[in-house]
RNA sequence: AUAGCAGACUUAUCUUAUCGUCCCAAAUUUGUUUGGGAAGGAAAGUCCGGACACCAAAGAGUAAGUAUAGCGGAUAACAUCCGUCCAACGUAAGUUGAGGACAAGUGCAACAGAAAGAAUGUACAGUUAGGCUGUAGUGAAACCAGGUAAACUCUAUACGGUGCAAUGCCAUGUAUAUUAGAGCUUGAGAGCUACUCGCUCGAUUCUAAAGGGUAGGCAGAUAGAUUCUAAGAGUAAUUUUAGAACUAGAUAAAUGAUAAGAACCUUUUAAUAAGGAUACAGAAUUCGGCUUAUUAGUCUGCUUUUUUU
């Protein structure tokens, strides 16, 4: 497994986002949450992400910028959790709820129990099916 | 030395290692690999002025509206910049200035005063039918060419509108709003503020063709009123010539994360050790300005006061 994190591994199109957010499920590990819709994407790989900090909390562009290079690097370091169990296609937004900045260290143990998370949520519906 | 004024510039922490992002080029076994590049002085506010694009060939005139306002110059243009005169402030270096017109009209004006303009008082004097004229008294100003235009207004000059989500092309593709041709109608009306002119389209029918919305993709879109150096012109803003350089192009939006070390400041010491600070803030078609936010520091010119020669 490779830690990388391109273009096809990141939702971009607006469609897709626009659906998510009207039919996604969520998760929450403070100060993260995410959305999560299984469906089919535009690339190989087994999930498409992105990430989110709302405007409303971070008033500056510079804030905003530096809470989603945070988000991505945990999220591309991890990412093998999700890869390992899921065997269909899904996209996810990963959304800041917090008000203020937190430490890379903290954000990584967070986004690491977000990612279980989830994973666990898809594996009990799998079992109701 | 002290206090101060003006201006310019630098850094916007750096290096290494590991893991990553975007763009370009080359190679390629199409998995990737190698090399190169990757935020700012304000990228910000969106306040002015352009380039560029479309809107009817974006054409003419008038009105309205908005902006500017000593004089001269620079510029693609400007509300910017430079020079200079005047006024105010400052011991000075300098700073600030919405600095055209109140002899067209209208409005406004504290206190004092009878009255600040549809007023004519009081006292005295002159002359008298009523009345008129002069002087005194208030005030900056009393019928007059007083003041006021960050009051209306007038004068001069400039300005069509909308903005790259412009606009063009490709892909997908459903209602008939689209386009072309022909006929009918000779004109209701429409076409990016009002009116006039000019221009274009134009109700309904038939035939043929292609497609709106939908940000899905590509172009627009990164080489330009560009940057640097030298010489010349000019008090200067600026400009001419020559040489050199290529300097981000993302689009749910790249430029990052972690670790170690160095550098900066403070305290301490023989080496050193400990602690602290690291601002404002993130390109989005693009350029010239303005305004606002802000860290550390360097340099240049000048002024005042004091001391010494």
């Amino acid at each position: 497994m490779k830690y990388t994190l391109g273009k096809e591994e990141r939702l971009k199109s607006r469609k897709l986002i626009e659906k998510l957010y009207q039919e996604g499920n969520s998760v929450k590990a403070f100060p993260l949450r995410m959305i999560f819709l299984q469906t089919q994407h535009t690339s190989n790989y087994p999930a498409q992400a992105g990430v989110s900090v709302p405007k409303r909390n971070f008033k500056l562009a510079v804030d905003r910028n530096r809470i989603k290079r945070l988000l991505r690097e945990t999220y591309r370091l991890q990412k093998h959790i999700v890869y390992d169990t899921i065997d269909q296609p899904y996209i996810f937004m990963i959304s800041y709820i917090g008000k203020e900045e937190w430490k890379y260290e903290e954000l990584f143990s967070k986004m690491e129990k977000l990612l279980t998370l989830f994973v666990n949520e898809t594996k009990n519906t799998k079992d109701e099916h």
